[in-house]
DNA sequence: CTCATTCATCGATAATCGACGATAGTCGAT
DNA sequence: ATCGACTATCGTCGATTATCGATGAATGAG
């Protein structure tokens, strides 16, 4: 539908809005910006050990940092024995950028 | 130039990590993100008692988090008289999914 | 000038969050 | 079964933050 009129936009749901504000949340922090523009400059899948010798921060937060952004989905985990790989979920590329714009009051249902 | 290939695209530098914390940081609450979608549907400058009406605090606490979204450039102020309106920036809409998709590494400078 | 209105700022409080170190859990190899 | 390597979780501490109520500052009306 032709939204971009002048049109009386609805407000964001409830449920949008907290979901909304947990992927703001998720990159809310530079080292999590950091360390997912890290995974998606290597373009691969990378183990914790391997994040963490190129963050100024210790494994635990390391850790930390990547269950935060597993939680809403931005990086994928892949169990591969005793290690995990993580990796950047590309789908977030889509998704996020029309949550601005729904904030924005230019696209009614999903986009 | 064309960045779309497969490039060792250049990580991003302390400077735009800071920068984009901050973006990221103003959206990270529930309150600014209805404040902020409230004025774009509204499509207008609204006073700040206005605006209090339609959220559930303070008017203290509006003032704050006008304030936090007025430092990114989120919103604009619009000083009449003894009262002050607030207007979204449109501008926020272009800069900020073109942040995303550098954080991505899918581009290089600016966009 | 005085007063009422409107917004911003201040001080306090409780909650959240990032960081660390230490510990626990999991898996493969020996 | 034991050991070693790797990751996740826990407890804690300090800093940041969201909220409130009260106060202060600026403006327009009378």
């Amino acid at each position: 539908m032709n939204e971009t009129t002048s049109n009386p936009a609805p407000p964001l749901s409830d449920e949008d809005t907290a979901t909304y504000t947990r992927w703001f949340k998720a990159l809310a922090d530079p080292m999590r910006i950091r360390l997912l523009n890290l995974l998606a400059v290597e373009r691969r899948a990378m183990a914790v050990g391997e994040i963490v010798e190129h963050l100024p921060i210790g494994q635990s937060t390391v850790s930390h940092h990547l269950k935060v952004l597993a939680e809403v989905r931005f990086v994928l985990p892949e169990p591969r024995g005793t290690s995990t790989r993580y990796a950047v979920n590309e789908r977030c590329l889509e998704r996020f950028p029309a949550a601005v714009r729904a904030i924005m009051g230019l696209e009614a249902g999903r986009a």
